[in-house]
RNA sequence: GCCGGUGUAGCUCAAUGGUAGAGCAACCCCUUCGUAAGGGGUAGGUUAUCGGUUCAAGUCCGAUUACCGGCUCCA
């Protein structure tokens, strides 16, 4: 994405990274003699060169190569420029079909060859490289690195091609903030969905049901409620009216819908019903539309807006599940919105300032979230359906509404969806890692494939624009989200457990299952550890189940009708009046508060 | 789907090709405690699955499966 280049190229740390890698595919070449090196960039956080090689290398084999790169940087090699013709480095890399295969196209677009020296040619450790640089003045500047991970990655990207092995790593050029960024990476580690949402029993997956297929614990199933409870409260007000549809349906209609031809492969086979094929349905749209379609529309009954909170399949590639993130049963937050051409850019702009209200009420600022524009490849015109004027006029209302709404946006060529760009929001959770979270698309083609038509003013027919957005994305992937953002101490509101009562001894425990009770009745959850354990270890578990609330109950707190609170923070609040802080708590609850206190 | 790696008790991890172990969790007993782990005991395993090599396999080999790191993909 462009800005993501553009921060690159200015970031100061990319020579020493660049040339980092060029010690990496050095070291390599000296190792492996008979490699082939096929290309690797600097990246946002290091760089990665890809190999063409006969032996497996597996991580294990990172002291050895890092070792050998530890010498070339002491040998403090110069790096330096070299021009040269299409023709002359052809000659050069006549063995090598990758960078043959890119000299090719250097020379296509008539761009200059530039070529990278690395040692003197006669010396003991030599490279000449295609690289467009640039570079740091010697190996010696690169002053801290060391190699990620191993993994495979097609040539160019394409998976007809070759599958290549590729080596991860990073450099700095200082030991400190190597060791901060490889902390980062562990604090990241701790707060890793999958591993969390073991820890904090959230969520799990079975081997009998099946892989990408998540199954919600109580605990997890919480957040769920909360947030669908708050979606629909908050589309209520704001005129979406609730439906609900089956999770198969008759081929035909996924035939109308374009999905079949364009979209069969990521769809489950079908089952035969009575000699008639259906399917599992990926989307909910073609269902909402025949809810539309069942009755005229007249142009006062736009818009129309259709909410369910729809289960969808998608038959995901194995290789490409991941924790909740990518996952083949997702729930979705979804809805169609149906509206005239005239009122389709105003919608659009309610539908981002919908996405702004929540993300805002989760703590997240304008700083946190873009949208990524996609638009279509032109390259790829078979991915893509209808007419270029309807794709241009839907890429216009959507850009107006971007821009009205003031969000950042990014153009992301190559990711529109078969039936029109779309607009996907990205946030940065606190650790610093994106995700893309809803998609939203103005969408003029499927209303001419289904015929979503209303009667105007003047009674004739027209067709309507139809809007498909997902604020809240899928459940799966936001509480994935969710659950790495807050590292597992969420909100209030969205606590499993909101309230851990503590009481001292056996003595209490009658009073503090009063207490919970109490809390219950405001619909607020609250457990009561009656373990006979210290008051230490109760308060450990909590503290580690990251609740919010410990109220710790004795002798004294009985007496005077109080708790003592202690937050998960740490902090200590001490005895307070029951009263009290059971309406402290309820607030906090229902105005979903960020605070504790 | 592709490349590479990993799979031992609910969890975190041990175990030269030679009797599968520990801590935590669970269960039982003792303890009744004032803000991040009180003590003792019991039980828990077809070492992911299937096949092979070997006198002998958790360990070596093959296949399958799931997961992990990436790639491709992502309505």
């Amino acid at each position: 994405m462009s800005k993501v280049k553009e921060e690159l190229e200015n970031d100061p740390l990319m020579p020493l990274r660049h040339t980092a890698e060029h010690v990496l595919h050095l070291a390599m070449q000296e190792l492996y003699p008979s490699l082939k090196k096929a290309m690797g960039p600097p990246i946002e956080e290091g760089f990665y060169f890809d190999f063409d090689l006969d032996e497996k290398v597996s991580s294990d084999d990172f002291v050895k190569i890092e070792k050998r790169m530890q010498e070339l940087i002491d040998a403090d090699l110069p790096v330096t420029l070299v021009h040269s013709s299409v023709k002359e480095a052809k000659d050069i890399f006549k063995d090598n079909p990758f960078k043959l295969e890119w000299l090719q196209e250097i020379h296509n677009r008539g761009e200059e060859v530039t070529l990278y020296e690395m040692g003197e040619k006669d010396g003991k450790h030599y490279d000449l490289d295609l690289c467009a640089g640039p570079h740091a003045r010697s190996t010696g500047e690169v002053k801290a690195f060391k190699l990620l991970s191993v993994a495979g990655a097609y040539w160019k990207g394409n998976e007809k091609n070759k599958m290549l092995t590729r080596i991860y790593g990073t450099a700095f050029d200082t030991k400190e903030k190597l060791e901060k960024y490889l902390k980062n990476l562990e604090e990241q580690k701790k707060r890793d969905h999958r591993k969390l949402g073991q820890e904090l029993e959230l969520f799990t997956f079975s081997e009998e049901v099946g892989p990408g297929l998540p199954l919600w614990t109580p605990k997890g199933n919480v957040i769920r409620e909360e947030l669908e409870k708050w979606a629909k409260d908050t589309e209520k007000k704001l005129g979406y009216m609730r439906v609900a549809t089956p999770h198969i349906a008759k081929h035909t209609l996924f035939e109308i819908s374009g999905h079949l031809p364009y979209y069969r492969d990521d769809m489950y086979n079908p089952m035969d019903i009575e000699g008639e094929e259906y399917f599992l349905k990926g989307m909910n749209c073609p269902h909402h539309h025949m809810i539309f379609k069942s009755k005229p529309k007249s142009y006062k009954d736009l818009p129309l807006r259709y909410a369910e909170y729809g289960m969808v399949y998608r038959f995901e590639q194995s290789g490409t599940l991941f924790g909740l993130m990518r996952v083949r049963a997702i729930q979705q937050n979804d809805a169609h919105i149906y509206c005239t051409l005239e009122q389709a850019e105003d919608e659009f702009l309610k539908v981002l300032e919908l996405h702004e209200f929540y993300y805002n009420t989760l703590g997240l600022t304008k700083d946190d979230y873009y949208i990524a524009f996609g638009l279509p490849d032109t390259n790829k015109k078979e991915k893509y359906h209808g007419d270029k004027a309807t794709w241009d006029k839907a890429e216009e209302l959507m850009r107006k509404a971007c821009k009205r709404s003031g969000i950042r946006s990014i153009d992301d060529v190559g990711g529109a969806a078969f039936y029109g760009p779309k607009t996907d929001f990205t946030i940065r959770s606190s650790t610093g890692r994106e995700f893309a979270i809803s998609t939203n698309q103005l969408d003029l083609f499927m209303p001419q494939r289904f015929n979503l038509e209303y009667t105007d003013k003047d009674g004739s027919k027209k067709l309507c624009v139809v809007i498909h957005r997902a604020p809240l994305g899928s459940h799966e992937r936001f509480i994935g989200f969710l659950i790495e953002h807050f590292g597992g101490a969420f909100p209030v509101w969205l606590s499993p457990v909101q309230v851990q009562i503590i009481p001292i001894s056996e003595k209490q425990i009658d009073y503090a299952i009063k207490l919970q009770n109490m809390f219950i009745e405001r619909n607020l959850r609250a457990e009561v550890d009656d373990r006979s354990e210290t008051i230490q270890a109760k308060i450990r578990d909590a503290q580690l189940q990251k609740i919010p609330y410990m109220l710790v109950v004795g002798d004294r707190e009985v007496q005077n009708n109080e708790v003592s609170v202690r937050l998960r923070t740490g902090e200590d609040l001490k005895a307070k009046p029951l009263t009290e802080v059971l309406a402290k708590i309820e607030d906090i609850y229902l105005t979903k508060s960020l605070k504790l206190w």
